[in-house]
DNA sequence: CGATTGACGTACG
DNA sequence: TCGTACGCCAATC
């Protein structure tokens, strides 16, 4: 084995891995995301990583990822505004002024659901 | 090369 | 409870 060298790369691609685990109808935190890594406070590194997540195959379901407030803070990255609450609520999941509305039930914590 | 910004979050007063 | 400061690290100006 080699040194498991805490790599940006090596970052980015367990952010990537982490948010295609994501089920549907669910939403995390890229807080959520940093903290499984071992990063809490690299929470900002995860939004930079989701900024290539487009270029990444297979494709990364980006806008299940929001914030701590469950606020879509990232939807202007994508195509249109409107595409990520669109998305979201393809998959069961209410947004209402931009903020996923019972986020706390919705929740997906790889830290507690996926371990 | 230095300063600012950014899809965030936590800590402190 | 709210506002401000800091950390994190890369990209951009």
């Amino acid at each position: 084995m080699k040194d498991e060298k805490p790599t940006l790369d090596h970052f980015f691609a367990q952010v990537y891995a982490v948010v295609r685990l994501v089920p549907p109808g669910r939403v995390t935190s890229y807080g959520a995301i940093a903290k499984y890594i071992g990063s809490a406070r690299s929470s900002r590194m995860v939004g930079w990583a989701m900024n290539g997540s487009h270029a990444v195959k297979p494709k990364v379901p980006a806008h299940r990822v929001v914030n701590r407030n469950g606020l879509l803070t990232g939807k202007h990255h994508f195509a249109t505004e409107h595409d990520m609450q669109r998305l979201l609520e393809k998959e069961n999941v209410i947004v209402k002024d931009d903020q996923v509305v019972e986020f706390k039930r919705l929740f997906w914590d790889p830290s507690t659901e996926l371990l």
